[in-house]
DNA sequence: AGAGTTTCCGACCGTCAGTCGAAAACGACC
DNA sequence: GGTCGTTTTCGACTGACGGTCGGAAACTCT
């Protein structure tokens, strides 16, 4: 009755490696669920919000200040017997393309298609953290958490190939992405590789925040006022 | 350390009500926020769901079986001395045109352009909840949880001017629905009302469960296959 | 029969994205 | 230095989509 469930959070890490989506995950050593890999996170401590606790327990798993994104995903209550009775918030962290931040021995990046045996069920987690990206990445300027700051359009439709998981168009990304605001041109070039090729023109996301492509509601207000 | 937060939940119940979108509140009648408004919920049992939760104690303010669709929104940490350390799910409700569940004394249907003051930060919580509501009603077909089960065109835009806030052609939207396979026609004619028209087809939502309209994801996958 | 009201339907148009192919700019090689 | 292969860039075409408008259709009331 007076009894209060545990309140824990857990973030699915996602990042483009070698051209796949990889989330992080580590292996447990310690009951329950151990030799099973896991999402990182941990218990809520006083007088910390959720995001802070989850931010917290990142830290000792990869380098806080190179997420680029965090939003919160989802709230369920963990009634497994073995875990006790608990409350788990997840979270969607994403990691741009560039950095290749430490993490310890016991943690590593698993492909989304390959993934090892998960504890609880943090598969339909990275599940939902997954549909998430893939869904915000074409109604807004999400693609600035996966890319590096600067980037050429092929470099850009490679990371949207592998966070969607099918083929782009690199004539419509660039066209779309610039018409709506997204993308700016830096004005410089990047010098061809060993294999030549025509130098590329650089890009940037203008802003670095999220935030939705307003053009992007069907049935809008009628007669550009009201 | 070992101290729990309390874990409750909370939820924005929304109906089109005379024209306008409202919100399912209740007075407080003790400490704390005495005399202020406040979205139904409660604090959750043990072996519940937040989904099982939230329900429950929703059936004490209006009956559960006439909300059409029922939703997680957001999970937040209460610092408030007052109410204690607290974590709160809100959830979103919504429940059809066509129905009016009876309601405690204690309990009002307030329309969202004018809320009475609302106690801790529901009035955010709110917010949220309608912007949820109108980003969905344009790329999903959750339009099903705020209609009767048939309905004339023009009541369907009612429905939709009142929730979005915003004037909505006719034509479009049954042209937009139509195409998408979101609506289907029953056959059926509405008798005229006593000041004349022509009679109006009848339309039902194909189905009245969430699903999000395919065709709107920008940046499509190439080549019809790939 | 005519006026008023409401719904229905076709037409037009600008915008948008999917597709294709050619041109441009480079390195490597003979 | 020319030719080939590679990569990027740009323009053009096309179908689909949605915003807008106006007239036709169907009904009630006087």
């Amino acid at each position: 009755m007076t009894a209060q469930p545990a309140q824990s959070t857990i973030a699915v890490v996602l990042q483009v490696r070698d051209g796949r989506l990889q989330a992080l995950v580590w292996q447990r050593a310690r009951e329950p669920q151990s030799g099973r890999w896991a999402l990182p996170g941990g218990t809520l401590a006083a007088g910390e919000s959720l995001e802070q606790s989850i931010r917290r327990h990142l830290a000792a798993k990869v380098d806080v200040q190179e997420l680029s994104h965090l939003e919160q995903l989802e709230t369920a209550v963990d009634g497994a017997a073995s875990a006790g009775w608990q409350v788990t918030t997840a979270y969607l962290g994403l990691v741009p393309t560039h950095l290749d931040p430490a993490i310890p021995a016991d943690t590593r990046w698993h492909p989304l298609e390959a993934l090892p045996p998960l504890a609880f069920d943090n598969g339909a987690t990275i599940e939902r953290g997954r549909d998430r990206l893939q869904a915000k990445l074409s109604y807004t300027n999400l693609g600035f958490a996966l890319a590096p700051p600067e980037f050429t359009i092929s470099e850009l439709r490679a990371i949207y190939v592998a966070a969607l998981g099918h083929a782009v168009s690199a004539t419509n990304l660039q066209r779309v992405l610039l018409r709506r605001g997204v993308l700016e041109t830096t004005g410089e070039r990047r010098e061809p590789g060993p294999s030549g090729g025509r130098p590329a023109a650089l890009f940037r996301f203008r802003t670095r925040t999220l935030a939705i492509t307003d053009q992007f509601a069907v049935l809008r207000p009628q007669r550009a006022g009201e």
